[in-house]
RNA sequence: GGGCGAUUAGCUCAGUUGGUUUAGAGCACCUCGUUUACACCGAGGGGGUCGGGGGUUCGAGUCCCUCAUCGCCCA
């Protein structure tokens, strides 16, 4: 074949090249195939808005390893991408757009609106899919899911109405956390709580009828406006003087009431509460128990409301400055106190929630979540690593109900119908039609018209349409063919901190309408972050781009890279230069298939095989190593372990097959060729190389793989087999023999540097073996010492004499030397023997320690005791060959 | 404040149920090297006593307690 090939890999073309190839082949798609296990993933839907950023590149290289692996394995292996539709990113995205191009949302219709939502999307929504190929992601993209398709609006329309009618979903009025910039209620999970510093303001109340003043001391003064009480603890005999009295609050001179609970913490601040049921949560439930009266002074924006009677209008934060200036005017500001505490931000517009008073639609969470924690915690679902089964079950296990509505446009619109003023005055149904009967029905009101019903105007938590996910891209509320085929998937990858979003409600809703799981295991990645720590954000600008690092080394050594510095569920602190391992080892592996090009001759055929020369150590090692290899890689799969996986294939391509295997193929004069035979078994353990390889490395692997030969369409590396483990293929005798001529080798060449003698000059080598066997077994291999060292004369036996004036070194407990006249430096020697004598004199220590005392003896197990005893054997025939070395020089 | 997890070479991490490891790997570092692929390379080397303290055990990086630091989750 003998075709010219760079000394440098260059990816780029490659790359494109066969992922197009594939594309034709159409090798990632899937049909259902009741002849083949399938191997399921669902991907995690990135936003609509998003572009690939390094957290996707980790997560779907992982997927992709793992979905390249399966579809390998024999298995009918489907990948299935798609994006959700990120109600609130992109209703923001959208509306930002509409407001540079002097378009208020305001100004325009729901349905307005929506019709540039869609263009967005349109526009927008497909690129990170782009993106994904240029990473090498197997996904079967005619499968490409939207979680605002047709079908799968119906399927989330379709649930909300089922739970409704369970039971599991309820409308009522709660605190809730309100986002005064996306102007929407969120659910707990979407807050962030950071710690921030702020200050503590200690504010006099005048008690009503008296000179006294209470202080309160509270963290947002504003609020003050809306306090319709002040609590203290009924123990606190502080103020027991003070029961059934009232007091005024400050600026606004309401008179309230003082009211007891021991809710209030004696020790915190002054031992008074004030106590705002309407913008506080815990504040609420005390408003609740004691029938305080509610006022509503903050408007949905964050500005003062009519109700507040001052600062009408103002910001929130505006305002705190102003009233305590306004508090020092008149006299009730104690004192300000530096303190921090913890505050609550929008996960998606980083503003400071609000607690807020309002009518939500919830989903009751108790009940659903019972089969979905009882099948994590005991192992049905796995997850990896499994430490994070603690922080599952802990929320779990303290799980609230979750408020589902949205005060948007851009997602699924709850399908509820009003039909009149009261709270209860509405019915839920499919479509306008239904609900018009279901509302003259409840309402006794045969004469309702379409125009007396309003659907509400909210849309659901994107959350309450990805739960369904695994579900619905197999159109499994509707038909079952595929789904009852794909379904349960086997693997998720996603990252922990998208568990409870995510992760734990896919599980509920596996189990609420499938009766199962929605996968087997679950793959936590790690975060990637930047060289400080910090997560990598489009908004730190600390995040490099994918695309740029695809260019720069290429996808394959992206991935490589990346995999290579992340055990699952560990962070990636993440660094280009990591990527630069990837290329490096691309480069390598090039080169070493470049130098076997470079050794064919012109117009043979060569055909790789696995048939070895059975008389060949190196051959039959080689052999072992890789089905070694297989099982361990296959077993770390199996663990979820693919770091470790990855790093034992990087070690038999670089460290055995590079370093050991090709330097002995290599021909022994200059200019000769390999002959046939041995460059076919060259290029069979190639294949397999570049079989184990290519779910990590795809692209190299198959450029390779059809330079070896010409392959037809079928013949492509994505769809070949993986190779099986051969248990008689796998010597631990010749691993153990070879490496005692690799342990000869690295000897020789330690002896070489320490005593400055070059690699170019020739030495004598004795080598004095514990065993005839031993000796029998060099003989017949000398061949490997000869080839790597440039050695005068060879004589191995166990009665070799050490020659005068020789460096020696200890080698699995025999002896070599190498005679050194006039080259020897003899106090370097000295010492090396020294160093080595008293290495083995401590371990030595360590071990008759051990079995001079009585208690190990009888207590360890034997086969431990007979372990030490050998040792000591071992350490003490190495240590009187060591001894008897030194004497040479004395 | 409650819970969970971590702390092993300069960095990132392995180390399975306590016993052939006075602790391994990659990167980084030092020395040498242009030998028939690869300097995006080869050869050799230095470096940690496993966060501190205490305990259990014949034996602990590996189990228990405690302190410290860091991280995550939940209030």
């Amino acid at each position: 074949m003998s075709k010219e090939i760079p000394a440098n890999y260059d990816p780029s073309n490659v790359e494109d090249k066969w992922y197009a190839y594939w594309m034709e082949q159409n090798y990632f798609h899937s049909e259902v195939d009741h002849s083949k296990e399938p191997f399921t993933i669902v991907i995690p839907p990135p936003n609509v808005t998003g572009v690939l950023h390094m957290g996707h590149m980790l997560n779907n290289t992982i997927q992709d390893v793992l979905t390249r692996k399966a579809r390998m394995e024999g298995y009918n292996a489907c990948w299935v991408p798609g994006t959700d539709h990120a109600s609130i990113a992109t209703e923001a995205k959208v509306v930002r757009k509409l407001r540079d191009e002097g378009i208020k949302k305001s100004d325009l219709s729901r349905d307005e609106f929506l019709e540039h939502a869609w263009e967005w999307t349109h526009k927008h929504g497909g690129i990170i899919l782009e993106q994904l190929k240029k990473l090498g992601a197997s996904c079967d993209w005619d499968r490409t899911s939207f979680t605002m398709d047709e079908k799968y609006s119906e399927s989330v329309i379709d649930t909300f109405i089922d739970l409704f009618n369970k039971g599991k979903i309820y409308r009522g009025a709660r605190m809730i956390n309100w986002d005064p910039a996306a102007l929407t209620a969120l659910s707990d999970e979407e807050v962030i709580h950071k710690e921030v510093n702020s200050k503590l303001y200690y504010v006099n109340y005048k008690v009503v009828g008296s000179d006294e003043m209470v202080t309160i001391a509270t963290t947002r003064p504003e609020t003050i406006l809306g306090d319709t009480a002040v609590c203290i603890n009924p123990d606190d005999e502080r103020y027991t003087h003070l029961h059934g009295k009232k007091v005024i609050v400050p600026l606004v001179n309401r008179e309230v009431p003082i009211i007891l609970d021991d809710y209030v913490d004696m020790e915190f601040g002054t031992g008074c509460l004030k106590v705002t049921p309407a913008h506080d949560v815990n504040d609420y439930e005390l408003g609740q128990k004691h029938n305080l009266e509610t006022i509503n002074m903050m408007n949905a924006d964050g500005t003062i409301s009519e109700e507040g009677e001052l600062y009408i209008g103002k910001d929130r934060f505006a305002v705190r400055k102003e009233i305590i200036k306004d508090l020092e005017a008149a006299g009730n500001l104690e004192k300000i106190e530096d303190y921090k505490n913890k505050v609550g931000y929008s996960e998606r517009t980083d503003v400071v929630i609000e607690p807020r008073l309002s009518l939500q639609w919830w989903v009751s969470m108790k009940e659903l979540a019972q089969p979905a924690l009882e099948n994590v915690m005991n192992d049905n679902i796995q997850f990896h690593p499994p430490k994070f089964k603690n922080t599952y079950r802990h929320w779990m296990e303290n799980v609230k109900d979750w408020c589902i509505s949205r005060q948007l446009w851009w997602g699924h619109r709850i399908p509820a119908y009003y039909y009149g003023e009261g709270d209860d005055d509405f019915v839920v149904a499919k479509t306008a039609e239904e609900a018009l009967e279901a509302a003259k029905s409840k309402s006794g009101n045969a004469a309702l018209t379409s125009a007396d019903l309003k659907q509400d105007e909210d849309v659901l938590d994107t959350w309450f349409s990805s739960w369904l996910w695994p579900i619905s891209v197999f159109d499994g509320f509707y038909t079952k063919e595929e789904v009852d085929y794909y379904y349960p998937t086997n693997d998720l990858v996603t990252a922990p901190e998208i568990m409870f979003f995510w992760v734990a409600r896919m599980i509920i809703a596996g189990y609420e309408y499938r009766g199962e799981m929605p996968f087997k295991n679950v793959y936590y990645t790690g975060i990637v972050r930047d060289k400080l720590g910090r997560k990598m954000s489009k908004s730190l600008g600390n995040s490099p781009d994918p695309l740029e690092l695809i260019k720069e080394y290429g996808a394959d050594g992206v991935r490589m890279g990346m995999l290579f510095s992340t055990p699952a569920g560990n962070d990636l602190p993440f660094d280009p230069s990591i990527c630069d391992q990837g290329k490096k080892f691309s480069n390598k592996i090039w080169n070493a298939f470049r130098f076997l090009t470079m050794n064919m001759e012109d117009g043979v055929d060569y055909a790789p095989t696995t048939e070895i020369d059975p008389e060949n150590l190196v051959d039959r090692w080689m052999m072992s190593r890789i089905h070694q290899t297989i099982k361990e890689v296959n077993a770390d799969f199996k663990n979820f372990k693919l770091n470790d996986a990855l790093k034992k294939v990087y070690s038999l391509i670089w460290d055995d097959f590079c370093d050991w295997y090709i330097e002995l193929a290599k021909p022994d004069n200059y200019g000769d060729k390999f002959d046939v035979q041995k460059m076919n078994v060259a290029l069979g353990m190639f294949e397999q190389l570049m079989k184990l390889l290519h779910p990590f490395m795809p692209f190299i692997s198959e450029e390779i793989w059809q330079y070896i030969q010409d392959r037809k369409p079928e013949e492509a590396l994505v769809v070949s087999a993986w190779p099986e483990y051969d248990e008689s293929l796998d010597h631990q005798g010749d691993i153990d023999l070879f490496g005692l001529m690799q342990n000869t080798i690295s000897s020789i060449r330690n002896i070489r540097a320490e005593m400055g003698v070059s690699p170019k000059e020739e030495i004598d080598l004795h080598f004095k073996t514990k065993s005839a066997e031993l000796a029998d077994a060099i003989t017949a291999n000398q061949w490997i010492l000869n080839k790597l060292q440039n050695l005068s004369s060879v004589s191995i036996g166990t009665d070799i004499e050490k020659p005068k004036a020789s460096a020696s070194s200890l080698v699995d407990g025999n002896e070599i030397y190498v005679p050194l006249a006039g080259l020897i430096d003899v106090d370097k020697e000295i010492e090396r023997i020294n160093s080595e004598i008293k290495r083995i004199e401590g371990w030595l220590k360590g071990v008759n320690g051990k079995l001079n005392n009585e208690n190990f003896v009888n207590n360890a197990p034997d086969a431990v005791v007979q372990n030490e005893r050998n040792k000591k054997r071992d350490g003490e025939a190495n240590l009187e060959k060591l001894r008897e070395q030194l004497k040479d020089f004395e």
